[in-house]
DNA sequence: TTGAAAGCGGTACCAA
DNA sequence: TTGGTACCGCTTTCAA
């Protein structure tokens, strides 16, 4: 008869001693617990915790009598448990939409990698289309997690709740509009200006945008910051059309460009690289023209694809190795020591001259 | 004084009521709990837990009340306090690498739809190069995972580690020889075939491959079922040249197999889209090639990049999504009915004709 | 329907 | 260094 938790009921009691329901043996076998390898020890169930402790206080023969035990009876410290009275999950929230873009799949990577790096464990969020956060931050809420990084656009109720529980968030790319947070972010507008200074060296004067979605902040800066240089330059009159950072809507892009004016720009800025490379398919297939010859394309972000032979994309690319790096060092020194104000940290992009447009 | 849990000591030895250690006020503050609420709300704690569990007897009206009590409070259950009674964490753990890849994280962002769906989150453990498995799995333990759904190469020790813990794994896209395990798969034979046959009837007879790294089961079928096709043809020369699934190699591939032969091959089958998109623009821009004209190149996976107009790779598209939730379905039975025999499904995969190669 | 009490598997404090 | 004990916050019998 397969032992059962040994504090029960009274001794006296045990006469009835049926199987309460025909149990499923296969499947109902409990976990070997801190308690087990004691009792098989011979030692105190503290003392085992204290063994896989590092700091534990525990002789060394103890030490490595009970962890050789443990390893025989398949012992495996139950994180829950710990997390219970430690109140600390070692649980790192990551709201994240879009995965299948190609920028946000490689931010995750390099957050999992130094996340792994601190000790801590990542509980995926990947939302559609950045909708239903508020159902998820219950679910975050729920599994106390020690932190949240949001490569999402929140709320100021929704950084609020979290700031009330005392959970640290520091926002991915992004932030919140007079509310000070936490934030590491590529700097939009420094890249834009280079890449405008670049492009009017080089003689370029009809410039057309192609934007993203209006509720992405990263979009938007680079967008206002590419025609704020361009006012500078006197050049005033830039034709901005609105797309989805999809290949598609970059592709779409270009021909309304064309609509918009008699002629095509000179120039179309794209605020990312997959519209980038969408509009130079559409200025190559669709409207026969040659780049960067014909038309300069530049876009954001230095995704994989965009260093591609087939359109060596002209790009400002966020150091998102670093950016993760930021993230977690921010968030884990909230974590640590929740009294340190909210910090943003701004990274510089990097021009990738590529073969997409023409340079001065 | 904030109040800390009311049955700490009995009373008669609260008198020397010091503050313990001086605690920083600011961020000490715990958290709701089911007692606060029952205090205030004059019940029992019992009656709260039951209160927010679906089918927990309780009064319409005292559910009504402690739930609305409960919301002023800001109280939110404890999922992990939940796990450990429940022995449930409604944590499944996604065992996955090359997140820079374009193929991993559409197939992570399926997983993680269709995981909220059965209302489980994910547990992200993303390995870099699918290494450090063996650390990795005792991670997985430790957090209690109610299932495992493996996108990585496991050993036959580390796939019987669960199996002795009853925590059921699926694969994804891959399995174990001779172990029976559970697995969701994309037909890689039949893909391989009907590429092979529709090349073959438009008159390619001389094949090169370029296959993926030696020990990604899914590359190795790709490349034997190939071969295997060729072979019922009659075509017993294929030059194989070996590759990492990216983009350079898929390029440098072609390079390689110009090399082996004197005549470059009709046609170049690369075991994934990546490789084909490499090999296409190295027949372009290094050999001044064109294709389809001069080299047909087919790829696998149909990852979003292989439509665009720039490439429009001829390829076997996965039903990445349809995977997905067979991979949760087969899961969650799994975690509800252990019992069940391991089972494999095999899903077809859809030919993308696209514009990279000549078909019959 | 409700409340009391016994854990779930650990950690941490305390006294020995 | 060790063992005893009181919890962490919740779910789940069991009586009332």
């Amino acid at each position: 008869m397969p032992r059962r938790k040994n504090r029960r009921v009274p001794d006296t009691f045990n006469a009835p001693a049926v199987a309460p329901i025909a149990v499923p043996d296969s499947g109902a076998r409990h976990p070997v617990t801190s308690h087990d390898v004691a009792r098989r020890a011979g030692v105190s169930q503290s003392a085992v915790s204290r063994c896989f402790k590092p700091g534990g206080s525990a002789s060394a023969k103890m030490r490595e009598r009970v962890r050789r035990i443990a390893e025989e009876m398949g012992y495996t410290p139950n994180a829950i448990a710990r997390s219970l009275i430690t109140r600390r999950s070692n649980l790192i929230a990551v709201l994240i939409s879009n995965l299948t873009s190609l920028y946000y799949p490689e931010v995750l990577s390099e957050l999992s990698n130094h996340a792994s790096a601190h000790g801590e464990r990542i509980l995926l969020f990947a939302l559609p289309q950045e909708s239903d956060v508020d159902q998820t931050i219950d679910q975050v809420m729920q599994y106390q997690v020690d932190g949240v990084i949001a490569a999402v656009r929140l709320s100021r109720e929704q950084v609020e709740s979290f700031k009330r529980r005392n959970i640290p968030v520091v926002f991915f790319n992004r932030y919140l509009q007079d509310v000070p947070v936490n934030a590491v972010c590529c700097d939009q507008v420094d890249g834009a200006r280079i890449l405008v200074s670049r492009l009017y060296a080089a003689g370029h004067r009809r410039f057309g945008v192609i934007a993203g979605p209006k509720d992405s902040v990263v979009g938007e800066e680079r967008v206002h910051a590419t025609i704020a240089r361009l006012n500078e330059y006197g050049v005033r009159q830039v034709q901005v059309v609105r797309g989805g950072f999809d290949y598609e809507s970059g592709r779409r892009g270009l021909r309304e460009l064309g609509k918009l004016a008699q002629r095509l720009p000179q120039v179309a800025v794209c605020a990312n690289d997959v519209m980038a490379i969408g509009c130079i398919d559409a200025a190559r297939y669709d409207l026969k023209l040659r780049v960067p010859e014909d038309l300069s394309v530049v876009g954001f972000d230095g995704v994989g694809p965009s260093t591609w032979e087939s359109h060596r994309v002209t790009t400002i690319r966020q150091p998102v190795g670093r950016m993760a790096e930021a993230t977690l060092t921010l968030l884990m020194d909230r974590i640590a020591n929740p009294g340190l104000p909210p910090e943003k940290r701004i990274l510089a992009g990097q021009l990738i001259e590529g073969k997409s447009a023409r340079l001065g």
